[in-house]
RNA sequence: GGGCGCAUAGCUCAGUUGGUUAGAGCGCGUCGCUGAUAACGACGAGGUCCGAAGUUCGAAUCUUCGUGCGCCCA
């Protein structure tokens, strides 16, 4: 017996039982152990942050992470699946200075770098229960007790093996980097934090003169909406190829160069007039020196020349130069440079300095200091925050006479997304860079060989992001992080990189571990890979092996997180200290994925680091006796990439905008129908989203998980929507459970027990097992549904094996949708009778049985990557019933292989006919509002092609069933009901007759339709004379349309008319009216209810003759429909009736349970 | 400002190398079916396939330009 099926099924309980059987039978663990010698299919987990709480979106990377290795284990691979937590960095310390109540560096410092450290160490776990809470109970299986944590010393060893093997290679040096800096935490901020703090402001904006030296009384126009770095001016940038005016200012009669785009709105905005004087092309400009408003450097460097690598000297700063980025679009057309304040600015001092021999060109000028405040360089303004001095450097170039006029400028600048008030500066900073840019054509070569889904990620967003490499700044000066593995020696500088703690210690004269030893004896819990980080890792020098007597270092930084995720595919084993065939065996992934954001994050850092560690060497770079063996060929380390799309948030508020962030249900209740739908960014602080443990609670993870893989392409942003999350339900996880309640109640009923019929191991139950089973027949001798239904399964596994081994979920479960809506409203309703029949030993009733259960085991393979509760339960009551004899989990079996030898297309089109038939006889029914209860006469049936009608014929039963017809007739010629349309086939004919296609069309309908099928049917094909030509047109040329002719109750399709009989006779009407009684029997039956195999009496109350007529002439129809015992007239005793209309007259009508 | 992507029914989305009735689910309306189904089925309304130009015998699909939106970067 199989276990009764609850109709009621509620998702989120099952489920959680499901978990429990995983967890108590170690499910997972048996998946991978008896795959223990099976080729791999390697999969990388991209570390998440535990510091944050899982989100909805991490639902959906989950879950796809978690179905392919799923199906690939299912397939027959080794899919190991290591975990994975991201530890390090500034959102670390972020938290952490949170809770403390501090911001800045200095109060870091003051706090403590060692229990600050501390503090970051113990953060990271902070939601690590709620993260192993939302992995297991979404069903992603992976090895979190054996995850690998970034901040573990094997993990940082690793880096800083892959750091040193770069060192060692010239690829990791110094120089100055432009970053955002938060002058007053003392901090530069990543590309993300700063992207949170753009806010709208107004800022002054100045036009200020630049005097030429060589031209009297002529100075270059500058704009700037930064007047503070004016003191800092190195160069004024003009492009080559615009065009520049000399003006003269009437009022002042001083003459001014600007672009020859922008004269005239200058002129108007400043009230002047101006006369054009000359014009010239920004090249003619090139070179010529100027005095800069503010003389701090140009007073003792002003005239200084520097030696230029081509030979000659020039002026090192305060001249001309050419920039591509200027444009007209605003200003002047004339830049103001101050390479230390800008990025671009920094650009052009670096070709600048590129130009003149070494120590002769620009020096970099800085008068801020790292606190934001001028240093005494600039004495005016020494120990004021910058941007508090701009009102008075306008003060003093207003009179200085270099002022032309100034105004508010208002646009977009970037402020601290932690103190508001802060804004941002671009701030020059030493720092540690990896030459990436060096191996820019092997990155590409690799991007070039990854199988990105969707595709344009290769050559759009990654791979132009590729072309615009820059090397890579590694180095942050914070406090928790991979320390940078560089020592340096205090007597010459000279530095080398170590690639790990024994390397380390074993250095000569190596001190400093007593520092970390004192901290664990005070706090013995303390971590052991705390000794690798900060400030325990400093506290260690050594010998120089550079100078005598010298002293090695560490350099202060640690290293940009970014690396410690791209380190992860030799990092996660601790290679190449040790696992080293772990690696070999794990590299590279064949699938990975995360959301779209990562491209710039993840994706690449995984690249970068693995293309310049493990790609092709030149023959001059074997500096590595590791190398040798690790180079791979592309790609690597990951060939295939899922990038998911966003995940929106969906929420309601009232129309006043007053309520925000509501549930729908809430929005209905309290706005009335004043409220409207939002859809947008999911937003932590604005809490516009429902936790995903509700959606569990509510609605269950395989709900989730289908509609997350069922509904769109991954890659498109996807609405977590609980309403669409809800439907996704009845679409499929329903209805399916119907159809296995179904075929569980019926088994039950009529003991079909696979148990009894099957003897011995039955292992997997496929194909081959089950036909052992006793009054199991071969399907060639099955009836034809049987046939087809098992024809169908089979092309459902082709097509979802092909799909998924594409690594396409979406189609793959359009395919099973399909498969779930074929067997539910064919399969199983076309064959109701089969089930319920009385004979319980016929060879038709055993066939049914065994092709559902077939299907049903099958399927419950085959979803069993996507929704693996549903399955489980499915798998655990249908093979439950053989005990140990079968296999103990769904996700133990392999993936159903498709049997081709089941596979029928030609069975596939004529039941799609057949199905379309009565879809069109419905339709028929529906336009002639006869309801299908009311059985009529006959139905034709015109079809354009004679092809399928003697099969069609056989099976006349089943269609007068399900049409609730007493004949059927078939015609290819039905001129009465419909007319023919003849249409060439335009995919085969228009490669043949191009041009003339539009003529063929035309004279195929000037010709009578049944004219042309007659031609065809007699000779075979057709001729046509178009344009001058003869075309020959055979059977496969032409398309044959149908047309139902008006005045007929007739629905058409492009291949088949159906034409009803309408009229009816009395015998019909009466029948009719049994079958209306049948059903509200059925109905009290069901409100009583029965047992399904409860017999009943019945009692009716009627003064309907024509309905006792009724009764009479299907008295037996009516009680075996009913299993009623008789019918009498009159009530039954003690028996409450229900009352309803059959025959347009009242009746009453009693059922009682035999017996009672 | 640059790059990438998207734009198809009221909503969310499919749409296979270009082939002539553009589909699904939901929602809405009408009706029906039901002893597996708190289900299901049928029918209907609803589409300038964002706009314009081009290529082609033929364009939702290819090309160019434009518009709007999103993301990334500056």
């Amino acid at each position: 017996m199989f276990k009764p099926v609850a109709n009621n099924v509620k998702f989120p309980a099952l489920e959680e039982e499901i978990l429990t059987f995983w967890r108590t039978r170690a499910i997972y663990e048996k998946t991978l152990a008896q795959r223990a010698t099976a080729p791999t299919f390697v999969f990388y987990e991209g570390p998440p942050t535990a510091n944050g709480m899982p989100h909805p979106g991490h639902c959906l990377t989950r879950a796809i992470k978690d179905l392919f290795p799923r199906y690939r284990t299912m397939r027959g691979y080794l899919c190991q699946r290591k975990a994975g937590w991201d530890t390090h960095g500034l959102p670390v310390e972020v938290e952490v200075c949170k809770e403390l109540g501090i911001h800045a560096k200095e109060e870091i410092e003051a706090y403590g770098v060692e229990p600050f450290i501390h503090r970051c160490q113990e953060s990271v776990w902070r939601y690590m229960k709620q993260w192993e809470q939302l992995t297991e109970r979404l069903g992603f299986w992976i090895h979190l007790d054996e995850a690998y944590v970034t901040y573990h010393q094997s993990y940082v060893e690793s880096v800083w093996w892959s750091l040193k093997e770069l060192f060692d290679r010239g690829l990791l040096y110094q120089g100055h980097k432009i970053v955002w800096w938060w002058a007053q935490g003392g901090t530069a901020l990543s590309a993300g934090e700063v992207g949170q703090g753009y806010r709208e402001v107004a800022d002054p904006s100045v036009y200020v003169c630049f005097p030429l030296l060589d031209e009297a009384n002529t100075s270059l126009l500058v704009w700037t909406t930064t007047p503070w770095t004016l003191p800092n001016n190195q160069f004024a940038a003009v492009h080559p190829d615009l065009d520049y005016v000399t003006v003269r200012d009437e009022q002042s009669g001083e003459r001014l160069v600007l672009a020859a785009a922008l004269w005239q709105t200058i002129a108007e905005k400043a009230k002047r007039t101006f006369h054009v004087e000359e014009t010239r092309p920004g090249s003619a400009l090139l070179g010529k020196r100027y005095r800069p408003p503010f003389d701090y450097y140009y007073a003792a460097d002003g005239a200084r020349q520097g030696r230029l690598r081509s030979g000659g000297r020039d002026y090192i700063a305060w001249r001309v130069i050419a920039a591509d980025f200027v444009t007209v679009d605003s200003g002047t057309g004339v830049v103001h440079q101050a390479p230390a304040f800008g990025e671009v600015d920094y650009e052009v001092l670096l070709a600048e300095q590129a130009r003149f021999v070494d120590q002769e060109g620009p020096p970099l000028i800085c008068g801020v200091g790292p606190d934001g405040r001028f240093t005494d360089e600039v004495p005016d303004y020494a120990g004021r925050w910058v941007k508090d001095v701009d009102k008075d450097v306008i003060q003093q170039l207003r009179a200085a006479g270099l002022l032309l006029m100034r105004e508010q400028y208002l646009h977009e600048y970037p402020f601290c997304w932690r103190a508001e008030q802060d804004p941002l500066i671009q701030y020059p900073r030493r720092s540690w860079f990896i030459r990436t840019t060096a191996f820019k054509e092997q990155m590409l070569a690799n991007n070039g060989q990854i199988n990105w889904l969707p595709e344009h990620i290769r050559e759009g967003r990654f791979g132009n992001f590729l072309e615009t490499n820059v090397d890579w700044a590694l180095s942050r000066e914070r406090y928790w992080g991979t320390p940078l593995p560089i020592w340096v020696c205090d007597q010459s500088g000279k530095m080398e990189a170590v690639a790990s703690y024994a390397e380390l210690l074993a250095k000569p004269g190596a001190t400093g571990t007593e520092v970390w030893e004192q901290a664990k004896r005070a706090k013995p819990e303390l971590p052991d890979d705390l000794r690798v980080h900060k400030p325990y890792i400093d506290a260690i020098t050594y010998d120089s092996p550079f100078v005598p007597g010298g002293r090695m270092w560490r350099v202060p930084e640690v290293i940009d997180c970014w690396y410690d995720s791209g380190a992860m595919p030799f990092a996660q084993w601790g290679y190449p200290h040790v696992n080293r065939e772990r690696f070999a065996s794990q590299f590279p992934a064949d699938f990975i994925s995360e959301a779209l954001d990562q491209t710039r994050g993840w994706f690449y850092s995984l690249l970068a680091i693995s293309t310049l560690l493990f790609g092709p060497r030149d023959t001059a770079d074997q500096t590595d006796a590791a190398g040798a063996e690790a180079v791979h060929p592309f790609p690597h380390p990951y060939r295939t990439c899922i990038v998911l799309g966003l995940m929106l948030a969906e929420w309601w508020e009232s129309a006043d905008g007053k309520d925000r962030f509501l549930s729908e249900s809430d929005a209905r209740s309290q706005c009335g129908k004043k409220f409207v739908q939002r859809v947008g960014k999911m937003s932590k602080s604005l809490r516009n989203y429902r936790s995903p443990q509700e959606i569990f609670d509510a609605h269950g993870a395989d709900a989730l998980r289908w509609y997350f893989f069922a509904n769109q392409a991954p890659w498109n942003s996807i609405i977590y929507s609980e309403r669409a999350i809800k439907e996704s339900i009845p679409e499929f996880l329903l209805r399916l459970w119907n159809v296995y309640s179904f075929f569980v109640i019926y088994a039950n009923i009529d003991g079909f027990d696979p148990s009894q019929l099957l003897a011995g191991e039955v292992g997997q139950l496929d194909g081959t097992t089950l036909a052992r089973g006793r009054h199991y027949r071969p399907v060639n001798q099955r009836p034809e549904i049987d046939q087809w239904v098992l024809s169908e399964l089979h092309q459902t596994i082709a097509v979802v094996v092909e799909r998924m081994d594409a690594y396409d979920n979406y189609a793959a479960c359009t395919a099973i949708n399909g498969f779930v809506d074929a067997l539910s409203n064919w399969y199983v309703r076309r064959n109701r009778d089969r089930f319920w029949s009385g004979d319980e030993q016929s060879a038709d009733k055993f066939d049914a049985y065994w092709t559902l259960y077939e299907c049903l085991l099958t399927l419950s393979k085959v979803i069993a990557p996507f929704v693996p509760f549903v399955a489980e339960a499915m798998w655990q009551n249908l093979a439950g019933v053989f005990g140990d004899r079968g296999v103990e989990s769904v996700h133990l079996c392999d993936y159903p292989l498709v049997d081709s030898g089941l596979i029928d297309p030609e069975l596939s089109d004529r039941m799609a006919l057949l199905r379309e038939i009565a879809s069109l006889g419905r339709a028929a029914r529906m336009n002639a509002k006869l309801k299908v209860r009311q059985p009529l006469a006959r139905v034709e049936v015109i079809l354009a092609s004679d092809r399928q009608q003697p099969w069609l014929e056989t099976h006349h039963e089943l269609l007068q069933e399900e049409l609730n017809v007493k004949e059927i007739t078939y015609a290819t010629q039905g001129d009465r009901y419909i007319s023919y349309l003849v249409q060439p086939n335009f995919k085969r004919l228009g490669p043949r007759v191009g041009r003339l296609m539009p003529a063929v069309k035309q004279a195929l309908s000037a010709t009578s339709g049944a004219a042309l099928l007659e031609q065809l049917r007699s000779a075979g094909h057709v001729l046509l004379d178009v344009d001058g030509e003869t075309l020959t047109l055979d059977h496969e040329d032409l398309e044959v349309r149908l047309q139902a002719k008006a005045g007929w109750t007739a629905a058409q399709g492009p291949r088949v008319v159906v034409v009803l009989a309408t009229e009816l006779t009395p015998e019909l009407i009466r029948e009719g009216y049994a079958q209306d009684l049948k059903r509200l029997i059925q109905e009290r039956r069901k409100a009583l209810q029965c047992q399904y195999t409860d017999r009943i009496r019945l009692g009716l109350n009627s003064g309907n003759e024509e309905l006792w007529r009724a009764i009479e002439e299907n008295r037996d129809f009516l009680l075996q429909e009913t299993l009623a015992t008789h019918i009498v007239a009159g009530p039954l005793s003690n028996c409450e009736p229900i009352e309803c209309v059959v025959a347009d007259t009242p009746v009453q009508i009693y059922v009682q349970v035999d017996g009672q």
